[in-house]
DNA sequence: GTGTAATCGAGACGGTACGTCTCGTCTTCTC
DNA sequence: GAGAAGACGAGACGTACCGTCTCGATTACAC
């Protein structure tokens, strides 16, 4: 019996996607510190309580309102070798780090992880995590094939990775370029 | 003669001290969004204006405060070859990285540098580029040596040293541990 | 039907009463230049927001307070001839002048009106002014009895009356008394 | 022997009058309100402390500013009857009481004599009972003369002029005209 | 001339209140 | 029962002034 009988008014889908939009909008227009609750209620033209209602935290209706467009970006489809594959992934990886707005969302979710300890298990769970199972993917099928150096081992290519990309987002703010996936690849699959 | 020749009341470096220890406590002790400029003030027994005369944000009396204590732990002695050299680099690093007081500190700067661009600019440049400088001084050295191997590229091995680590504190919170110096070295001194 | 459809939680009838009581107490006990919004909003239990949601200044808040109390004091009824009407208005008046905790409060008011010019505004239309109309009412009806002699002219009535009473309580600080009442009524009936 | 041998540097009389002039500009251009003793130093070019050291409060600096300006402009001579002693000393009173820069100052200084207690001590003792006597020399020569109705009393005359004066200035806010000098020389002269 | 002493401009100090902003909750009527 | 509206208690923000303090520099008189 999954039904329990849904009673009284059902939730509004047009006040949900007009909270998502309003609270991309104002992220995008005047950055993540500017984004209140308040503000998205107001542009959205929808009481507080709706809000706090279906979501915890600001960071949350965020991650929510990126989730779809980040999403299944990243092809895991099998391009014949551990390189192919991950050049493949680090590709569309630093693609998505170089779309601005994708970039800035990204670093305030990050930021708000640091700060808020509960949506910050949240976000691991719910995006980061994700991404590392992806990535494993690549290299678990590399050792099937006996494409895998032995090292470094499987979790540190995955912290080694992500590590770049965010670093390059968070702390120089450079772009990523071909030079460093080249780079990249080459360090993980012993120069080959 | 550097000499600005001081007008007026000098600063009283008692108040500079008790604010410093005042805001590393609470961030300690209640967490960095618990930190507010009213508990500093409160705590120090200092007037607010006091901490906005000196500092931009509560982000920046962190960093000033949280300076002399990360500063100089890492040691850029010569161990004679750039994988001793990396490993040492790493393992003062990751004792500084599994260090919470520490760490939640420079969770916090990181997060609030996403947050504030101003302080972001601020915090890359009086933090993060000279950690960079340190880490260079080894790569330098090991050029020099002919010691480095040919890839990646003298950004590249920073953006990677740096993005483990910090990826390690902002996303995975795991412990750093010898394994993982063990797996860096290795894979930046072509497996050697 | 004025009735604009009231939207959202209405006022809460209990926070005003909080609110003005407060007010009146805090000025009663400490004095006026005592008195703060964040003095009132503490003793009252209530946000400041709520205060400066319906009142502009902390003395509006006082004079909505002190509107009640000193409000209908004034006997207006007909005693038969001119002399009778104004010493019973002046009888009265100087009842108030001579009530330390409201003399005390109209001497705030009254500073306040000279300091704050939209509040001086809003004191004279809502108090000063209808205090004068209640005296007007006397001398109308002297003037339709007959009773009243050719000078002085209506207004300068008026400002003569409550001049002496404003300046006894701001100025000389010395009680209204019966001997004061007989000379302003024998100056104003000719002494009869 | 009044001299007090004076030690060290003497007052400086330039401060003083740069300190004055301050006052009375920024008052005239901003109002009392937006006056300030760090607005003041700021303008005169004077340090804080030179102000404190030689008055209690902005009240005393003002009082002192006007001081020369006020005084001595009431006639005290004798125009033969008591009669027309009043009604050059109303003539002239008025005339201070419609001049806006003045008046402004004679509100604000009534003004902060209501909420600050010793200061109004200050203003009562200094100009207030000043003024006060000035008329009393006009009523006692009037009684000397046999001039002087027996009614009203000779302090109720001083209110009851000095009443309607400061009534106008401060709630009516209109001009003080010749009618209301008539008005108030016939009602004191027993309408002769 | 060489103290000694009080003044001066400057500006930092510990405080307090300001008026605003946003939080997360609540209370109403409407759909 | 969900939703829009908006008032509520709470509390931090950054600013403005308060009145005090601590500097170095200046200016008088006393020795």
């Amino acid at each position: 019996m999954t039904g329990e009988q849904a009673r009284g008014r059902p939730r509004s889908e047009e006040a949900r996607r007009a909270i998502l939009n309003a609270a991309l909008e104002i992220a995008a227009e005047e950055g993540y510190s500017a984004l209140t609750i308040e503000g998205i209620a107001a542009r959205a033209g929808v009481g507080k309580q709706t809000i706090y209602r279906w979501w915890p935290t600001k960071a949350d209706v965020l991650l929510d309102a990126g989730a779809a467009k980040a999403e299944l970006r990243v092809p895991l489809g099998d391009h014949g070798s551990y390189a192919a594959d991950l050049r493949a992934f680090l590709t569309a990886s630093y693609k998505m780090a170089n779309d601005a707005a994708l970039s800035d969302l990204l670093r305030a979710l990050m930021a708000e992880a640091q700060l808020n300890p509960v949506f910050g298990e949240r976000f691991r769970r719910d995006f980061l995590e994700r991404r590392r199972d992806a990535l494993g993917v690549i290299v678990d099928r590399a050792r099937q094939r006996g494409d895998l150096p032995s090292r470094p081992a499987r979790g540190v290519v995955l912290d080694l990775v992500f590590g770049t990309i965010w670093y390059r987002v968070l702390a120089t703010r450079r772009r990523l370029d071909k030079a460093l996936v080249d780079d990249l690849v080459a360090v993980l699959t012993d120069g080959a």
